[in-house]
DNA sequence: TTGTAAGCGTTATCAA
DNA sequence: TTGATAACGCTTACAA
């Protein structure tokens, strides 16, 4: 249990102050004599000296880290933007503070005051949409925040990274509208979220640019923890009149979704044609392998990136910037016209 | 962007000295008149005063922060794993900084010395297997390391926490034996790693029990990154006596194992037996459903957090403690016997 | 039981 | 271009 050398120690055996060896630490922060610079580099090389983080933080009142809040690491479209993050940042010389909140408010509010003790210079994450006080309170605090996949409407002020939802979802109604489908389910998240919302009106308005109403019974907004996808997808094949075509659009309900229809034994896409939110890494490993919106995790992860390290910088005119990618409709075997659909 | 109150203020608004803030703060650090702790504990309230994490760092040297190391969080076993430890650690008041090393020791290296600069008070990985001299300084410096899932061989006095990996191949390789297979594809990681070492073992203990000699041609240890998982599955299937059986140990190859299976259109189980390693989310919605080896994922991170946080409070003997957990065998619907296997 | 004051290892200010 | 020295906010002897 050695003690790790400090930069006094760099200082003396260097024979400089310990000003001259901050210096050669932080370029920018002064000038340095080029012979110093080498006997100081030397010397840090020789004893392998390294900063310690805290002394620094302590100093300048801020630490090289961000915080990233996600609602479930186990869930992959969460888990894959996390290592993208997690990666990207590395080479910024970022580390990543990871918190999950499991969508309650309560664990996010914790998650935020902890981020906030270690003066995060950032934040990126998924709102509950819930503590719109607390995130207001920690950008007051000159906390950078960057909300990924979904944003919280009441905040302004806020850098949002998504995809398109609206025009993903209305890709994806249109397919099954051009196939012939007039009965879609939609599976959607809670409608108090920006993306269950905006995701219910790409589907509404492709539904109008198709002259098709809409039957309010089609559309499910389930919450994103529970086995709420599979009980929708139950009860929407259960209804009297039931839909020829489904849209999964609430990630985190596709696996418990497609359990339910392989339970069930409904035949993909004779009995339905279905299009799933997110291209999970096994969507092409069921049969049929499922069509899919997929979203460019690693174009959410390096924005959202961008957007609290330019921040941070302060490279970034004040102004909120909004961010929409788009996300691809990747056609497989999951859908067919309806003329080839089961007649009953 | 106001500034946080500090310890001084809530001092001064109390009337009470710094030290009686502190004691408060950490009880078992001294003690404290009640009637001053309930007036410190009522200003601390009203100001919203929290302790800067940095400042505690500094002074005591040591941050209530344990580094997750792990190979890809985009894989989801890992991703379940890391979930699982944050959501562990918070419960504990402790946070996670998440590093990935894809498998790369020069990333892995990098890492730790970030860590080391952190001073977190101790680190879960997953080792890549090099760096041994690193692993080691880390401890020297009283960083508590835990590896979890592998481990390395030349290093001792670490803690180690995994499943029991030749128990659990050796069961695998059992039943595909007792259904008859005879030549049993085996596809593990590494055998400079120790689970790949020990799944292999395991695989040839059953194979003596059932006193049936094994192929070396069948057993493929392959990387972690890239898709070997796939190119094994081609060579082996394009052996001329064609293994009836397959193993997939290598859990970071799964998902490339099976894609090539669909790929090539084999039949399952008609075709070949499958087991792979590792309960992913999606082995169940193919089709047939994989049988599998499920991994306690919650018992591992429950274990591993237990591990450094006893290290970190002394509450442990010296001595390494090694922690296996036993994996479920988890029977589904692509496992057949021998004879009702295509006969060619 | 309380308060004073000396660190902890950096950065930053300001003379020299 | 350099070097003292004062922060930064907390813990912890040590005195009282």
């Amino acid at each position: 249990m050695k003690k790790a050398p400090t930069i006094r120690d760099v200082a003396a055996a260097a024979g400089v102050s310990v000003s001259v060896v901050s210096r050669v630490l932080n370029p920018e922060s002064g000038p340095v004599a080029p012979a110093k610079r080498e006997a100081v580099l030397g010397v840090i090389n020789e004893l392998g000296y390294r900063p310690r983080a805290a002394a620094r933080e302590l100093s300048v009142g801020q630490a090289l880290t961000v915080g990233l809040v996600v609602a479930d690491l186990a869930n992959p479209f969460f888990a894959q933007l996390a290592d993208r993050i997690v990666w990207e940042a590395r080479s910024h010389g970022v580390q990543v503070v990871v918190m999950t909140t499991q969508e309650d408010p309560h664990l996010e509010a914790d998650s935020l005051d902890t981020l906030l003790d270690r003066s995060v210079a950032g934040v990126i994450a998924t709102p509950t949409g819930a503590n719109v006080e607390k995130w207001e309170r920690l950008q007051s605090m000159g906390v950078n925040v960057v909300f990924v996949d979904r944003t919280i409407a009441e905040l302004e002020d806020v850098d949002v990274v998504s995809i398109e939802n609206v025009d993903s979802a209305r890709r994806a109604t249109e397919h099954m509208l051009s196939l012939g489908h007039r009965r879609i389910g939609l599976i959607t998240g809670p409608v108090s979220t920006s993306t269950g919302q905006a995701r219910i009106h790409g589907y509404r308005a492709a539904h109008e640019a198709f002259s098709v109403s809409t039957d309010p019974q089609l559309i499910r907004d389930v919450p994103f923890r529970g086995d709420g996808g599979g009980d929708a997808v139950g009860s929407l094949l259960a209804l009297p009149d039931r839909p020829t075509g489904l849209i999964v659009a609430n990630t985190a309900q596709v696996q418990s979704s497609v359990r339910r229809l392989v339970q069930i034994g409904v035949q993909i896409p004779e009995d339905l044609s279905v299009i799933v939110f997110d291209d999970n890494p096994w969507t092409e490993l069921t049969s049929p392998p499922l069509s899919v919106i997929r979203q460019p995790i690693g174009m959410l992860a390096v924005h959202s990136l961008e957007l609290v390290l330019g921040r941070m910088h302060g490279k970034l005119p004040p102004a909120p910037r909004t961010i929409e990618v788009k996300a691809d409709f990747v056609p497989r075997s999951s859908c067919s016209p309806l003329l080839l659909t089961t007649t009953r």
